[in-house]
DNA sequence: GTCATGGTTCGATTCTAGTTGAACGATCGT
DNA sequence: ACGATCGTTCAACTAGAATCGAACCATGAC
């Protein structure tokens, strides 16, 4: 029942206004997003904080974003390799990523 | 324990874009919300469906919208009228209302 | 093949959010 | 002053989301 590897991921098309707003409304996973906002990462380097998060919790946090369409996470050899869908995003809603994105300091 | 009428706002410079976040990310309140961006409205007119929803969740329902500062809720006579805080979000978070009001099939 | 590593899934628990009736408060009309 | 109306608050319940250990699985290294 636990699974290889390749997760499923929703369509471009499928993507909902409030799903998506969901994800980006928890201060980790924002911040998830902001790292990523400069480029794809491996998922080991990705929430490395203090005290080291949970793996499953961890493993959570993406599987959110990734339902919601947020984030692309796909295996790279015995590791994953996370990304923003930045395009998608922008297509299916334009301007807000890059409004969340401005949005520094604030949590 | 119950109140009299003028209701807590936070202040523009207090708003968190998570909880903004937070409020728009369920349907019922994000259609409200795209109801407001024609105009303010009376608070009995607002959430008028079928069946009609209790007053206590309608009640509820504004609460979440307005301690995220993204309605305002004044007293006037015996009812309430019920705006969008337009401008004190696009001084926050540029875009983001534009982006989230022009999602417009999308649930 | 065997082992170490990185990550997902399951399941139990805890915490937070939504729902709603009932009670209360303020205001307006008469 | 009284009653009706509109909305908030309280409290109890339900539903849903976060947390995290344990079990499991693939891959890569040896």
């Amino acid at each position: 029942m636990t699974s290889g590897r390749p997760l499923p991921h929703p369509a471009r098309d499928d993507l909902e206004l409030t799903q998506v707003l969901f994800a980006l409304s928890d201060p980790v996973r924002l911040d998830l997003v902001r790292q990523l906002a400069s480029g794809p990462q491996e998922m080991a380097d990705c929430l490395a904080v203090e005290p080291p998060l949970p793996k499953s919790t961890k493993s959570h946090t993406m599987k959110v974003l990734r339902e919601a369409g947020v984030i692309r996470n796909e295996p790279r050899g015995r590791n994953r390799i996370v990304s923003l869908r930045r395009e998608d995003l922008d297509s299916a809603f334009p301007g807000l990523l890059d409004a969340v994105l401005d949005g520094e300091g604030t949590a």
